[in-house]
RNA sequence: GUCCCAGUAGCUCAGCUGGAUAGAGCAACGGCCUUCUAAGCCGUGGGUCAUGGGUUCGAAUCCCUUCUGGGACACCA
């Protein structure tokens, strides 16, 4: 716990205290005190409503509940300098702000680790997302699934849950053979051949790109196997080549997946089978048409879904089904599915078909990922895989760079649209607030290196009581907000806010800038004060911009 | 047709479990580099929080209506 929450505690329970104290509620009766940072400075470093709250049990007017509490208020307890009672009940808390200068300290003391807490208390959580099908390269879409599956992950580990990442590889479904069946035309095309790729082919770049690499490894060899061997091969070798383009993607993309799950490890495994059973016997199924159905209405899903076609095969959702059972039967108590916008409907089955399998629906959370409206050249760029038309990620790795777009991506709520302009990423100006945040840690990292020139105290000599200005202060704040954000944000899975917080906190240090000087020779106790401010403030920064995938740059 | 999500400044968006005069960035305008990185700072202008109602001390926030935009509704994956 840090100093501003010890702070923020003690002054909760003195609240209490004296509203227990002016016999304005019993203790049981008090509402949970809410302490909130005001917006404007002018009303004190703490508010609370608290007198509003009690009207009603007091019975009397918010503003003289506030004086009647403030009067039995302990003063001389947590830091408070001046208490004052403002607009229809608020009470002002002034502090001392000089406590907070022991988080310079704890902060340089902690290093990477400053932030972490233990909020999540353990809690072991699976967090799987892109899980493209291997039928192509990765596109802008997966790409914004990605830096958000990879940031909520880090964002949980740092709150204390114990989060890994998965990648389900579809390699077993239609959607493969299709695969093949694209490739194989492709690649009699590339030796001159009329060839058609199927309705519901692939007709992607990277197709053409895979049947090149196969006329130039095997020439035109493959053509003369007969029909059932080549389409085997080519399911094999497009898989592969495509599986190891997608890893390749992802690794440039700063994203790691501790486990890539395939779908076919399912069916070796006998594990779609026995999952089937479970559901019979638990009486959670029926035929119907000739086709087995998994009752989901049941669990509040539109109707009910097939497990086992009438042909005999199984839908997408059966070995999904089964894929979910083995997470849970691993040990993980929560799940997280990172999904594109397009499976929103595939929600409410999902959870039934863990209802039905005898699990709490809630263990399971879907984080949607709306769709990125791509521009470029102030036209909306249309995408789509089937036509091949789409920005993949590589591109824009290539054209604005992997920190631009991981920041980007991490920036919005990843539930609502995201318009993407192409030429404001690439444009490399100051419009770009991922240049804000580096620039910050690039300014302090130049400081640093000057500072090289003072003496070095160790930390605790330092007389940190000389920071005292307004922009010191507010940057400490700022500092102190760091481990409740993570943690409010892991929580609530809302990865934007670290952004926000960065985007705040490098606010704070350009003001400063631009308001002190940290080095200056005439003034050497207070320059070694700032100094380890800065540090401070660095090290912030820094694992800030970790937990989104985003460089911190020494200079620029 | 049914369901889900969204609608906040000219543009892109923040607004935490309801709180004080609704905030940033970009764009517009005016200042700040003989001093630690001007990719920066300071200031000005800019709003019917889509609409109408409800809940209450108090609503951009919660509930309902209407409008607009997007998405989802397979024995596809």
């Amino acid at each position: 716990m840090t100093i501003v929450e010890q702070v923020k505690n003690q002054l909760k329970e003195e609240i209490i205290a004296a509203v227990v104290k002016a016999e304005l509620a019993e203790r049981q009766q008090v509402p949970e005190v809410v302490l909130e940072t005001p917006k404007d400075k002018l009303h004190g470093d703490f508010a609370t409503n608290m007198a509003m709250q009690l009207a009603r049990i007091a019975k009397k007017a918010p503003r003289k509940i506030a004086e009647e509490l403030t009067e039995h208020f302990d003063k001389k307890k947590g830091h408070i300098r001046k208490i004052e009672i403002a607009g229809p009940g608020f009470i002002n808390f002034f502090l001392d702000n000089q406590y907070l200068t022991d988080l310079i300290p704890t902060i340089i003391d902690e290093g990477d680790k400053y932030g972490e807490s233990n909020s999540g208390a353990g809690e072991k959580v699976l967090v799987e997302f892109v899980s493209a099908n291997p039928t192509g390269s990765l596109h802008l879409g997966h790409g914004r699934g990605a830096a958000v599956g990879d940031a909520l992950c880090k964002l949980l580990n740092k709150a204390g849950y114990h989060a890994v990442p998965e990648y389900y590889i579809n390699d077993g479904g239609n959607q493969i053979t299709n695969l093949a069946i694209s490739l194989e035309a492709r690649y009699l095309q590339q030796l001159g051949h009329d060839a058609e790729i199927p309705e519901n082919g692939y007709h992607g770049k990277d197709i053409i790109e895979l049947a090149r690499q196969l006329v130039a490894e095997y020439g035109d060899s493959l053509s003369a196997k007969p029909e059932e061997e080549r389409i085997r091969f080519f399911r094999k070798f497009g898989v592969e080549h495509l599986m190891s383009g997608i890893k390749r993607d992802l690794a440039d993309f700063r994203v790691h997946f501790d486990c890539w799950f395939s779908e076919r490890s399912l069916y070796e495994q006998h594990k779609v089978e026995d999952v089937l059973e479970v559901l019979k016997s638990k009486g959670e199924t029926y035929e119907k048409d000739g086709a087995l159905w998994l009752k989901t209405t049941k669990y509040g899903d539109d109707k009910d879904r097939v497990l086992v076609k009438s042909d005999g095969s199984y839908t997408y959702f059966t070995p999904d089904i089964a894929y979910h059972k083995d997470k849970l039967d691993r040990g993980y108590t929560r799940l997280i599915d990172v999904l594109g916008a397009d499976h929103h409907g595939y929600v409410p089955r999902l959870k039934a078909a863990i209802q039905s399998l005898g699990y709490d629906p809630d263990q399971l959370t879907v984080q949607i990922i709306q769709l990125v409206n791509l521009f470029k050249n102030g036209e909306k760029v249309k995408m789509s895989k089937r036509t091949g038309k789409a920005v993949t990620m590589r591109e824009l790795m290539d054209d604005v760079g992997v920190d631009a777009a991981r920041y980007f991506f991490a920036m919005r709520s990843s539930d609502t649209h995201l318009d993407f302009d192409l030429d404001l990423a690439i444009s490399h100006s100051n419009e770009n607030p991922v240049y804000y945040v580096q620039y910050a840690f690039a300014r302090i990292t130049s400081m640093l290196k000057r500072a090289e020139d003072f003496e070095q105290d160790h930390v605790a000599d330092l007389d940190l009581t000389l920071l005292q200005s307004e922009k010191e202060i507010d940057l400490l704040k700022k500092l102190g907000d760091f481990p409740a954000v993570v943690a409010d944000s892991a929580k609530k899975l809302a990865i934007q806010h670290i952004p926000n917080y960065l985007f705040d906190l490098a606010s704070c240090l350009h003001s400063f800038y631009n308001a002190e000087k940290v080095l200056d020779e005439g003034n050497v106790p207070l320059s070694k004060a700032r100094v380890a401010l800065m540090k401070a403030v660095r090290i912030t920064l820094k694992n800030g911009m970790e937990l989104i995938g985003v460089h911190a740059p020494e200079k620029m």
